[in-house]
DNA sequence: GCATCAAGCTATTAGTCGTAGCCACCCCCG
DNA sequence: CGGGGGTGGCTACGACTAATAGCTTGATGC
């Protein structure tokens, strides 16, 4: 019997596969065999589970993400900044739904997680989308909370077709990121 | 053997109660058919299936979250009307998690299926909040759909635990209420 | 009072995750 | 170079799930 070579980092990246390709239908391990050439079984020599599996396949998604944001946003500020990370989001989410799906849902991290490393890394971007606006730093984090739900929830409903209305989806998202955009500037100290 | 005197819409409502429980766990059928005193095959009497069982939670969640909005707004308009919207919102998804999950992912609609009308309803109530503000017509769709996106956002993130950072979230809540209002303001046709 | 329909049940099938235990391959080390 | 150990597959199994088939009994209507 062939080994198939699999390492830790193969068996997430096809669960990631996986995911994206049947969301939003939960993951199973079977499906990530077939996907590997090997039976289910073998899974449990290189993940501890299909929770373990699935915990790894969001830490990738939220890695990715903040990934696409960073190079989305740079170079750019402000408006500009702000319009590329609501197109990175929408673009990944829509590409990566299932990774996506799987950071929601992480639930609160300890220090040294791994998770809250990268989760931070990438919450942080949303910080540096407000850096070119000159807020109160009392208000920064609302205004992170703010951009974030904005962002998830635009997402989040145009993946999963909830938005009934026929008006473009796209002329909707310029449409927020320059009312965010703003309302952010008239909330610049002066 | 006595009978447990089962209709559809009771069997609905102990499916949304376990489903609240269990959130985020997928429903399952003999979870529902325990709570009912009864056996799981029993079930397919009076539902269809556990798509068709997760579909009837999910148009009783659109329908109590379009009651508890148009109760909370009731005589309120502009940013009163916003700030109870939100609160009904995020009070609604805390307490019933499972339901709320249910009614994301219902998918587009044809005109006279029975989730369309209950969708209709409740999204109006996001309209209503805008009808305190002299909006251009052709903004009201993007306005509605930032709102939406907003609104649910924050409150999938709030009980997903997704807010890392320690501020009150409450606090942030009315940070983002009072900016959407003054964004909703600045941008009325003068 | 009887017949019919509805609503429960048990038994079964197929599919899921996960564990136990086996076996063969590969590498390292003496 | 040869053996031992660790590694990574496998099959078999147990417990759980949804769902169907068919039976039986209770309730209702004529």
């Amino acid at each position: 019997m062939p080994r198939a070579g699999l390492i830790g980092a193969s068996v997430t990246e096809a669960a990631a596969q996986v995911a994206d390709e049947i969301s939003p239908a939960p993951l199973r391990m079977s499906v990530v065999a077939e996907r590997l050439g090997v039976k289910g079984p073998s899974l449990y020599k290189h993940v501890d589970g299909l929770d373990d599996l699935t915990r790894r396949v969001a830490i990738l998604g939220v890695a990715e993400l903040g990934d696409a944001l960073r190079e989305a946003m740079q170079g750019r500020a402000g408006r500009d900044a702000l319009a590329a990370a609501a197109q990175a989001i929408r673009t990944y989410v829509k590409q990566h739904p299932g990774r996506y799906a799987a950071t929601i849902g992480l639930g609160p991290t300890e220090g040294d997680d791994p998770v809250a490393v990268e989760l931070d890394r990438t919450l942080s971007s949303f910080g540096a989308v407000l850096r070119g606006y000159r807020l109160d730093p009392d208000a920064e984090i609302h205004a992170i909370r703010m951009l974030r739900s904005a962002l998830h929830g635009f997402a989040t409903l145009e993946v999963a077709d909830g938005f009934q209305m026929s008006a473009d989806i796209d002329d909707s998202c310029r449409w927020m990121v320059d009312f965010i955009d703003r309302g952010l500037r008239a909330a610049e100290t002066s």
